[in-house]
DNA sequence: CTTTTTGCAAATGATTTGCATTAAC
DNA sequence: GTTAATGCAAATCATTTGCAAAAAG
């Protein structure tokens, strides 16, 4: 069966000159199934599961793709590995030193001043990243 | 010659209970007259000439010594190696995807929603990273 | 049919680790 | 003298690349 995200992705992928392709509906619904941010190799899991042989460096292609297409954010929280985060507003994440754990946090950061900072710079801002790392409620407590 | 800032970090290292090496030394006088964000390798490639031998795991260890007594920030600005960056005080970083440059943004960043946020989740916020995306003037103009 | 996309295997490159040696204290 | 710190070589691991086969338009 094919869902209305279907039909959303399928018309930016042409739009943007790329082919739909199975790969990237199921990479697609698993971002969207998700909701939340994940590892390239969580999401290829979880995305291999529902199509077998699908592949890790198609998983990375896509998700630049993604990317690209604004669909997914690459969020660097210091980890050893990017996280792809399906919520495309802009949100804050908070990054646990101590166990890696990545977390959203909701709530407005004003970054108009490091835009227009850019912007003085001649450059043009796109993407705005905010990250807070410290410690999180569980390696306060257990530790 | 021993520096004043030589001084303060002997006795920073000697407060944390840690030892004090030629290497720490070195690559600190580097970090500091360096005064800009640079990667591990080329942090390595400015000390190496100071103190012949000196070996990429040693200054892998140090920066991660020297951050954990703040002396260093890390920043992950998206690129493949991540950047160490002497200015300790918060300010947020402008990272080119064309070239891959980063720049010192001096603009304050309102991050307290963001901290209250983490503190809501139970988490004990300690340093917050602020990185804008997007095209630099050398990448706007060229290209 | 033509061109993009895929999967596979192998390469890359930053960072880390194990371990014997050296240098601080 | 003890113990932490270093250098070396090798390992790890996320991500990328080259290329032939498969699929989309």
């Amino acid at each position: 069966m094919t869902t209305a995200a279907d039909e959303r992705l399928a018309g930016a992928l042409r739009a943007a000159g790329h082919r739909v392709t199975s790969q990237r509906l199921v990479l697609h619904r698993v971002l969207t199934d998700l909701g939340r941010h994940a590892s390239a190799e969580e999401i290829a899991r979880e995305s291999a599961a529902r199509l077998p042989g699908l592949s890790l460096p198609t998983v990375y292609a896509t998700l630049e793709l993604f990317e690209r297409l604004g669909l997914v954010r690459r969020v660097d929280a210091g980890g050893p590995a990017a996280l792809f985060d399906p919520r495309t507003e802009s949100h804050a994440h908070f990054a646990c030193r101590c166990c890696g754990a990545v977390l959203d946090l909701d709530a407005p950061v004003d970054a108009g001043g490091a835009e227009a900072a850019a912007r003085a710079a001649g450059a043009e801002p796109a993407v705005v990243d905010v990250v807070v790392s410290g410690r999180c409620a569980a390696c306060r407590a257990g530790d």
